[in-house]
DNA sequence: CTGAAAGCGCTTACAG
DNA sequence: CTGAAAGCGCTTACAG
């Protein structure tokens, strides 16, 4: 493909004809061996300060780079991290791809995204592409791989998934406190008085949504207030459905003076199909959302909402898989949940 | 690393320590030399039925996977193309890295994503990185990188850019009509019968802001309205931006019916600016924005944008850089901008 | 049509 | 501390 008809097989140590510079041309330059070279590199040798300058000064003339494919052939390691995230223009994930990048990178590790679009066959493509790129190791963010298949990837390479809770050799988890955010979440409206809450839930195979309608919940038990079925909609976690849940609210003609919405998205919805009645926020009525995606801030009003602590997630599973790839067990701990509040509850006159 | 205390530099024809199985392996399962099952698997060559059947078996049977690494190493191309966007978390780029993402997949070629921050430094260390990475071709999401920079790369290898026009051997340049779109946006508003409009500008770097400000100005002219340098504020396409300039317009006391924002995130600034002073959406003001974030058609109201086709973006740079890379002349064309009516302007009566 | 062999640019035991 | 050499898993002229 770039080969010139330059005299086939021959072997230039001026420059290659992609204008390479190799290790070997390093070595002429400097006078010592390849080897050395590489151990320099590497750092994997005692190192003799003149043969060490006169490498690290060959090294800049010649402004080598060394090849990434032919280390990690040699090597073994490609310095590279694989990151399975649900779909690479994700609003959700965009925070946790970035804290990885961020700390993956001063590492010299390389991210490699793929995307699962929330399909477990398509995630398991997505592992076997990594490793046939030979990755060093592989996060997983959340995704609906199950627990075996994962425990099984991490005894091939070191694996740190988020989204729930697994011991296994070579494998660290990062789980978010849903059920404490959502009990939070509902306390507030609790506090400020409201009695009939509204739920906009989200689909029972995100164990995060299970969990948070757990949470509401126990909000509710704590406070002796009924738990009314009626009161609990479903939603899908994205807008159209918050939507859409409010308008099946209002039409069951069920009382309700706060809305909380499994995510924010659907809160969002949720606050464009009270828009749409002509209801406002909050004066008609409070509303609650969860995650703080980026844009929740702006909302009209801004949004209160639970935190979710997506960067620092990153930069945590990132940092846990470093450790994992020095060998050493992860130590870092998952931020608890914290509420923000912002402009969309008010208080409830008694 | 991945080394266990195995006899060194054996060599395994029954599975390497890692499980990886090899092309050694399937020649010697299907009784063939190993040049022929690399022929097949590049359809390189013309191919025996017989041949052709046996290896085909037992790179099923072994689950046989190319390592990627030694195919770029020894062929030189690695079937790999890198990205350049601005930040992996962008909710603008977003959809075009998916764009792309979904493009280059089905071609077997994999995506890589760096992020260059808006900095022409950090954009070119992204592309010697990408190229020490050995990719195929590179593909650039705007940026700050000078035209002569990009050029320079493209004499290297493959290179399609957006957010420019640039003509060179080995590139190839995607460009949205910013001035016409904001053409039409004002065009829009002037047709509602707006007379004094303001306009939030994004900033004079970006040739995209400046596009924009010069498509306001021509519509007001083919309407034969004054253009007003006390109704443009300076705006940094950011929300809070967007705000500011809300509040810097509200308070030089300027009489205005309609507000033209040059992106959806100063637009959705300006909302929340404009609410926090009761100021409603149309009745008061009008509202346009440009882009049509994936947020926007949720936001309080429904904002009416200019739709900048990121998505077609991404495949149209994708399919471009697949011809470049088959030594084809790229054919693709970009869309042109759309106005999307939605439920932010309102007719001023006469 | 098909094999044997060199080579891609590195790393890493193995011997000094 | 340092070299020579084998090997990582492929591709691709070179000869049949």
């Amino acid at each position: 493909m770039k080969k010139t008809p330059s005299p086939p097989q021959r072997k230039l140590l001026q420059m290659t004809d992609d204008g390479q510079v190799t290790i070997e041309m390093v070595a002429k330059a400097a006078g010592v061996s390849l080897s050395t070279v590489s151990r320099i590199l590497n750092g994997t040798a005692g190192v003799r300060d003149a043969k060490r300058a006169a490498v690290d000064a060959a090294i800049a003339e010649l402004g080598f780079v060394p090849n990434p494919m032919a280390r990690g052939l040699a090597g073994g390691r490609t310095m590279s991290v694989g990151v399975v995230t649900q779909s690479i223009d994700s609003p959700f994930y965009g925070a946790a791809l970035r804290g990885i990048e961020e700390t993956l990178d001063p590492a010299g590790y390389h991210s490699v995204f793929v995307s699962g679009h929330w399909h477990a066959a398509t995630e398991a493509r997505c592992i076997n592409m990594l490793r046939a790129r030979r990755v060093d190791g592989i996060i997983v963010l959340t995704g609906r791989l199950s627990d075996a298949a994962l425990k099984a990837c991490a005894r091939k390479l070191p694996v740190v998934a988020t989204g729930r809770t697994l011991e296994a050799p070579g494998l660290y988890t990062l789980n978010f406190n849903n059920f404490e955010g959502a009990r939070l979440a509902t306390q507030h409206l609790i506090d400020l008085g409201h009695k009939r809450i509204a739920f906009i839930s989200g689909e029972d195979e995100h164990p995060d949504a299970t969990e948070r309608l757990r949470g509401y919940r126990a909000a509710l038990k704590e406070a002796d207030l009924k738990f009314d079925p009626a009161l609990v909609v479903p939603g899908a976690y994205h807008e159209v459905s918050g939507m859409l849940a409010v308008e099946a609210l209002l039409a069951s003609r069920k009382q309700f003076t706060a809305i909380f919405a499994a995510n924010d998205q659907m809160a969002v919805g949720a606050a464009l199909g009270l828009y749409k009645r002509s209801l406002r926020i909050p004066d008609d009525v409070s509303l609650v959302g969860f995650d703080d995606m980026p844009t929740s801030q702006f909302a009209l009003p801004p949004l209160t909402t639970v935190h979710q602590p997506n960067y620092e997630l990153g930069k945590l599973a990132a940092e846990a898989m470093l450790q994992l790839l020095a060998g050493q067990p992860p130590t870092v701990k998952m931020p608890e949940p914290q509420l923000l509040r912002r402009e969309s509850c008010r208080r409830l006159r008694a």
